[in-house]
RNA sequence: GCGGGUAUGGCGGAAUUGGCAGACGCGUUAGAUUCAGGUUCUAAUAGUCGCAAGGCUGUGCAGGUUCAAGUCCUGUUACCCGCACCA
């Protein structure tokens, strides 16, 4: 009777009817409870979609889809993260304008996502390459600017020699370009930076009003890297001058024997320019040295400790007047604290590295370790020696008796350090958002007025940067060319773009209202849709991505243009889908799957279903195409429920308890993601159905109606098949009944000293003294007990364990 | 080095507060159905001893707590991810 599952036939079909429907767009109303789910929208590339987008999207479409039966307004939207470098790439090498690169890109993914039976809101769809769209990035960057969170600094850059572009620290990955490989340098460059900085401590604090995945927390914790310590002055001795440290362990102030300034610390030009250093040749050939290597030559080198010292010049310990040499070493980063340390080598592992490689003085100020041997660095053990009025104390309350006397004598303060940085903000490229500011010779930097926003992008015919590292805009003479907008006089634009994280840090807000012409978006609207519910991405995204936009964010509450605090109230993290034989997926290893494949092989719901079965929602997991095949071949089963169907009706005793766990596990563990439980119930509950013979109108429904936000189509399918009157997309989620969960009888597991004996059937609710009479009263039980003292009998749960001696 | 995670059959993985380890699926084996099978159905499938009934051993490793430990405690090993001279 029933025809073949074919997938090519019935998802086309029920996409097709989804469309027309608008079935899962979101409603203008605010009369319903919202929902806002969210997942990181992709980049196109020219490679198509993966198989972790599935991952992702199935995840919160499941969500989504539950949610709507559960009478929410469900917002579930899907755009492009389109500007960026693999489309510039991809431009400069074929002379297609990336816009046509960025079109054709998204079209292909559009359909692929199409194809997959995504709920998403379509209406909504958003690219940040749009000038309606970007025009809003630019007005935030301007609205940063006027806040004086824009600023341009000097200040050397990490630059790729192969992309010929400044790249943020986060893109350098092992020295090397995050995404060509290429060999990265210090170039120092006039960049845009933003000042995330400010935002430090609020970015720490309100992690502890959102609901984010601990492991992501700590990420973000770790990545602004807040530590507490003081900032002490030290003079030059005989000099005006004095060199200013950060240290986080102040208690060890009286153990410093040498310091040690930045090769690119200032101080050594003021001495330079003083004429006080002796070895200047020596200690220029040493800063040109370390200008040479980049950052990330100079962290491997941490094993061997190299230096200069500075000759002709001491600096004084200000707790007690010592005199102690100052050196210039490349430990010693520019960019964090003063650029200066005071050294205190038997506290301090690297400066005890280069108290040995230059033969000098260990003082122990915290006993407890062995100096002779390494740095004894541990806070918590150790009591203060040699050290004056702090002696004997813990080192923790040395620490707050040292600040306490900086601060009396004014030598020293309290100070808060993180290793966030602030953002460098602009690209040498073409194919992002223009800056939009200009440059005039009377008035400086001047922004533009916004109702000349968007300022887009002229058409030039070469992408490519220049080889002095300026963008390809550099070279496009008649848009360059303008006039100040606050004097008139000639000025010149901005030739930098913004970075590829500036349109994904506030894309769900355009979400909410992504064509209003007059505000990034409507302030009611924005009342009732934010923060977004529920916003799942890769691990990768969890400290840059999430830290930037949930700056942005922050500054938008502030100027009162947002009414959260926070963007996203919930942050979960799939795992990566590694290929077959368990290594990451990637074109040179020739691993990777492609989604259409598998689609065309099985069907969108086997490949859904697959995605979500496959393993633990948050670990990394290895593909098995096999294992995607399983998964088909459950839908078939389920198909064929359809030939089994009986003349009875309703929820039959038989099935009641097997039909009501099931609503009760699937639906609790959809909330969870524990997705892959979800299905094995099910699975299980066909299998009590294959196992019975025949199954209900009601029940096939049921089971329909749970397996529906993972395999939409089949599930619509076989319900309208079945001639129920609604589609599922407007169906309502199914209760269970706690009382069909009870059995008549249980079946109880008898231990004898925790060992499984015997098994016993009682009926449920039996009286203690019933089930301890029906254990001892039990063959296997008796024949094992026969002759021994009942000890104890514990009985818990399922289990009666009966102790003898 | 620091931070985080993981460890369970041939494989992916299940296992509320400690309570029957191996759910569910893949693979494999046997049988049935089929002209055929990349179809479907039935059965078996941690290891080991045994003809069998049944016994013993098993959640990286070594101890411990408990009537009972994959789960808790102490120590230890391996692998994965992130950060890395952050003073």
């Amino acid at each position: 009777m029933a025809t073949r599952y074919d997938p090519s036939v019935i998802e086309p079909k029920w996409q097709k009817i989804w469309d027309e429907v608008h079935c899962f767009e979101a409603e203008a109303s605010h009369d319903k409870p919202k929902f806002f789910p969210l997942i990181e929208f992709p980049y196109p590339s020219g490679a198509g979609l993966h198989v972790g987008h599935p991952r992702s999207n199935t995840a919160l479409d499941i969500i989504a889809r539950k949610r709507r039966m559960e009478g929410y307004n469900v917002l579930y939207p899907i755009g492009y993260d389109a500007f960026g470098l693999p489309t510039e790439n991809y431009a400069i090498k074929t002379g297609m304008h990336p816009r046509i690169v960025t079109e054709q890109n998204i079209a292909r993914f559009r359909a692929q996502l199409k194809r997959l039976g995504f709920s998403f809101d379509w209406s909504r769809e958003i690219n940040t390459t749009d000038p309606s769209y970007y025009k809003w990035t630019q007005w935030i960057f301007l609205k940063l600017y006027e806040h004086g969170l824009a600023y341009k600094a000097e200040i050397p850059i990490n630059f790729c020699t192969s992309c010929k572009v400044g790249l943020a620290n986060e893109e350098v990955v092992d020295g090397v370009c995050e995404r060509c490989g290429g060999e990265v340098v210090q170039k120092v460059r006039s960049q845009w930076m933003l000042k995330i900085t400010d935002y430090a401590q609020r970015l720490i604090d309100d992690l502890d009003t959102v609901d984010f995945i601990d492991r992501v927390k700590v990420q973000q914790r770790n990545w602004i890297g807040r530590s507490e310590g003081a900032e002490v002055l030290f003079t030059v001795d005989g000099l005006d001058k004095t060199i200013k440290v950060y240290t986080t362990r102040p208690d060890t102030l009286f153990g410093a024997t040498y310091m040690v300034i930045s090769p690119e610390h200032t101080l050594i030009d003021e001495l330079c320019e003083l004429g006080k250093l002796e070895n200047v040749d020596e200690i220029k050939a040493y800063r040109e040295a370390a200008a040479r290597k980049s950052d990330f030559e100079r962290g491997e080198l941490s094993k061997e400790k190299t230096g200069v010292m500075l000759k002709g010049i001491m600096a004084v310990n200000p707790v007690n007047g010592t005199k102690i040499p100052v050196f210039t070493s490349d430990y010693v980063l520019m960019g964090y604290g003063t650029g200066a340390i005071m050294a205190v080598p038997a506290h301090d592992t690297r400066d005890y590295d280069f108290a040995q490689a230059f033969n000098l003085p260990i003082i122990e100020v915290v006993s407890g370790g062995d100096i002779t041997k390494e740095a004894f660095t541990d806070c918590e053990t150790g009591k203060m020696v040699n050290s004056d009025f702090l002696n004997g104390m813990e080192v923790n309350d040395a620490k707050k008796a040292m600040i306490d006397f900086l601060e009396e004598k004014g030598i020293g303060k309290r100070k808060v350090n993180y290793k966030l940085r602030d953002w460098v903000f602009t690209r040498q490229r073409y194919w992002g958002e223009p800056i939009p500011l200009v440059h005039c010779e009377h008035c400086g930097w001047v922004p533009l007025p916004y109702e000349q926003l968007p300022l887009t992008l002229p058409e030039i015919e070469d992408y490519a940067p220049s080889d002095d590292g300026s963008s390809a805009l550099a070279r496009a003479t008649e848009w360059i060319k303008t006039t100040c907008p606050k004097c008139g006089a000639p000025a010149t634009r901005e030739t930098d773009t913004m970075p590829n994280w500036a349109g994904s840090s506030w894309y769900y807000l355009r979400y909410i209202d992504p064509n209003n012409d007059d505000a990034l978006a409507d302030k009611s609207e924005m009342e009732y849709w934010l923060p977004v519910d529920w916003y799942n991405g890769g691990m990768e995204h969890t400290t840059l991505h999430l830290l930037y936009s949930r700056f942005w964010h922050k500054f938008l509450y502030d100027i009162g243009v947002v009414p959260t605090a926070e963007p996203y109230q919930k942050r979960t993290s799939h795992g990566m889908i590694l290929g077959e034989t368990g290594e990451k997926m990637s074109k040179s290893r020739g691993n990777v799957i492609n989604p259409d494949e598998i689609v065309d092989e099985m069907g969108a719901d086997a490949f859904r279903l697959y995605e979500m079965f496959m393993g633990a929602f948050d670990q990394p997991i290895p593909w098995s195409t096999q294992g995607a095949r399983g998964c088909k071949r459950f839908l078939d089963r389920v198909w064929r429920l359809q030939e089994m169907l009986s003349d009875e009706t309703g929820i039959r005793k038989e099935l009641a308890c097997a039909v009501n766990g099931t609503i009760k596990k699937v639906g609790e563990d959809y909330e969870r993601m524990k997705f892959n439980t979800a299905i094995a119930s099910m699975m299980s509950l066909v299998n009590d159905i294959y196992a019975k013979g025949d199954v209900t109108k009601d029940e096939l429904t049921v089971l329909l109606t749970l397996l529906s936000p993972v395999a939409p189509h089949i599930a619509e399918e076989m319900n309208e098949i079945l001639g129920n009157s609604e589609p599922l997309y407007k169906a309502k989620w199914p209760q269970y009944d706690e009382s069909a969960l009870v059995e008549d009888t249980v079946e109880l597991a008898v231990q004898i000293n925790g060992k499984v004996r015997a098994r016993i059937t009682v009926a449920n609710g039996a009286d203690k003294e019933t089930i301890e009479q029906t254990a001892l009263n039990n063959a296997d039980v008796k024949a094992l007990t026969d002759g021994k003292t009942v000890r104890k009998i514990i009985i818990v749960k399922n289990i009666v364990n009966i102790v003898v001696a």
